[in-house]
DNA sequence: AATAAAAATGCAAACGTTTTCATTTTAAGG
DNA sequence: CCTTAAAATGAAAACGTTTGCATTTTTATT
């Protein structure tokens, strides 16, 4: 009879292994953490006797002499949300290939709560954690820097940032798209974005669109700068509202979604787009190559970044946590489609 | 100093908490998973000791004793899609109010796959898990089965899973959306579903479609069934292809991913949704109701699920694995929109 | 074939908690 | 103020693995 607790969970241990396969337990923790030490016929009885019993290994009871878990940790804003969907979903396949375990959570734009989910993260012993945007709280920061856990900030590249980052130039996607309006003649444009607050990419595209109304000598004025949130239907509930009293030529949105929900407003007013309104958008989500008109936009490769990101926070504990090259800077593409024109 | 590979980690432990507070180390675990047996004067000296040190638990040691880890597993066929989404975000958010963490993983609509995941899972000793849809790999199955990990199916409702299930009936949903095309008078109808291999949810709700056919002494001939990967772009051009040579009245989507594609063909196209081709989607996707025109589809409440679905598991490892009434049916609801119309 | 070096394995002590059982402290009852 | 029961705390043994060191086995060298 196998052992109390173990037997009362159902599962064997690594000595119940052992004791089948006629080894010590100590090899048969080699066998599964270094197999090329272990010779041949041993080999062989072990996976044997493994496979018999069903032998999972707990790496729990591992990690506490391991100095790693096998778990890395990935907080976003939100989960529900096509562009960080994309990122997570790259971010976690790439860990699965270095036989890593993902550990998401969600602050909801809410940087405060950041604290406790960092935290509960800790509890579980990630060996690392990659953090979205720049801006955080310093106490989560404090608790992982005196652990050494090594960090990396994503979406957003910044050069001067402390912690390592991979990510898209915010502020020069923001200066594309506006300078692509200009390009075309646009002069009366209004501009939609997300609550900058907290938010370092929204910030910085912000900062990028406003500097070519700064280098057009075009002033941005307050009534022509709108806050919303990101949700079509907001986005197209606001934009009908603002159509009402004013017809610029050309919007700027902060990120797609915005785009789509400007679209269909449009669509709904019965204007033509682009020969009423053109659009831009920044993102490039599923849906904005192809709705009609196709959205011209910034693509930012969602992809890519979480790939990064997976492989650097692997590498980070690998080889110990300090990183040659900190700072990955993505490219990005300006894609020009059918939602603009010239005025 | 601290001992040794503790400082090295840079992270005190329980003993160093304990020193400090001048308590036994049993104290202080007493402290964080029982606060109220512990008097409160040792409480606050425990309580500051911690906080001086910035101590944090390690969780992993905890449940080597403690039978639960506080992780809960959810596996989706991916993460990067509109519907699984939103219904990841609310139940990792349902899991943090009951101070467990998500462990997910994704596996590609390959089967296959969750065998591994699984496996991994099992490593990192997770507490229950969810997964989507009913049809699974034995494997996988049986690896819980024997260590009795709590499972839950989500997603599609079925009255004689073998595993308690929590979601929505997908054969109403197909009968629902196919039937109101047959009320407005249409008769030629082309499907569109994607792959229903291994995907119980789409073979349902194709079951539910051609139920209405079959009552409506209809044929659904091969040619006016076509199959389409969950992608807008692929249905967009698949919808071009099919109108090229075939002229339906109306098209059900097996989701509204595929809707918004056959929306978007026919404005690329000329035609006008819903006078010239009426289009229904199912699930009620972010945008459905925005875009225009407005996609009639079924509601399905996949926020409840993911609720649902963490309070259950949850609830199975606090009260012990049997559950009262194991198949939960969420409601959906037909939305009537604009992309419908009578022939 | 004998010896030295290298490779494979075993033994036992960690790792940081939790928990049982024993002990001490506090509260209750008279 | 003494006795007894209850509450709070402490001591030490787990939990399932890994790992340094010791030992045995194999391989290479002469």
């Amino acid at each position: 009879m196998a052992k109390r607790s173990r037997s009362f969970k159902g599962a064997p241990g690594i000595v119940d292994v052992a004791a089948r396969a006629e080894v010590s337990p100590a090899t048969v923790s080699r066998f599964f953490n270094n197999p090329d030490v272990v010779k041949t016929p041993t080999r062989k009885r072990i996976e044997k006797a493994a496979n018999d019993l069903g032998y999972i290994r707990d790496r729990m009871a591992g990690s506490m002499h391991n100095r790693f878990s096998g778990t890395i940790g990935l907080i976003v804003p939100t989960i529900d949300n096509a562009i960080f969907s994309e990122l997570i979903e790259a971010f976690a396949s790439q860990l699965l290939e270095h036989d890593r375990t993902m550990l998401i959570a969600a602050h909801g734009y809410e940087l405060k709560r950041e604290i406790g989910i960092v935290r509960s993260l800790l509890e579980r012993r990630i060996d690392g954690i990659a953090l979205v945007g720049q801006d955080h709280d310093a106490v989560p920061m404090n608790m992982l820097a005196q652990r050494n856990i090594p960090v990396v900030s994503i979406w957003n590249f910044d050069a001067n940032s402390s912690i390592p980052c991979i990510g898209a130039d915010n502020f020069e996607a923001g200066r594309l798209v506006a300078q692509h309006l200009f390009d075309l003649g646009h002069r009366n444009i209004t501009v939609i974005f997300p609550d900058t607050n907290g938010n370092d990419r929204a910030r910085d595209r912000l900062r990028g669109v406003k500097s070519v109304f700064t280098s057009q000598q075009l002033n941005l004025s307050p009534k022509n700068l709108k806050t919303c949130p990101y949700d079509i239907g907001e986005a197209k509930k606001l934009t009908m509202k603002i159509l009402e009293s004013n017809r610029p030529t050309a919007v700027v949105c902060g990120n797609d979604i915005i785009s789509h929900g400007v679209i269909f407003a449009c669509q709904a007013l019965g204007l033509n787009v682009p020969q009423d309104l053109s659009i831009v958008g920044i993102g490039d989500f599923a849906g904005s190559a192809h709705m009609e008109p196709g959205l011209t936009t910034v693509r930012l490769p969602a992809k890519r970044i979480g790939t990064l990101a997976a492989n650097t926070l692997v590498s980070m504990n690998e080889t110990g946590t300090p990183l040659r090259n900190k700072h990955q800077k993505v490219d990005m593409s300006f894609m020009n489609r059918g939602s603009t024109a010239a005025v």
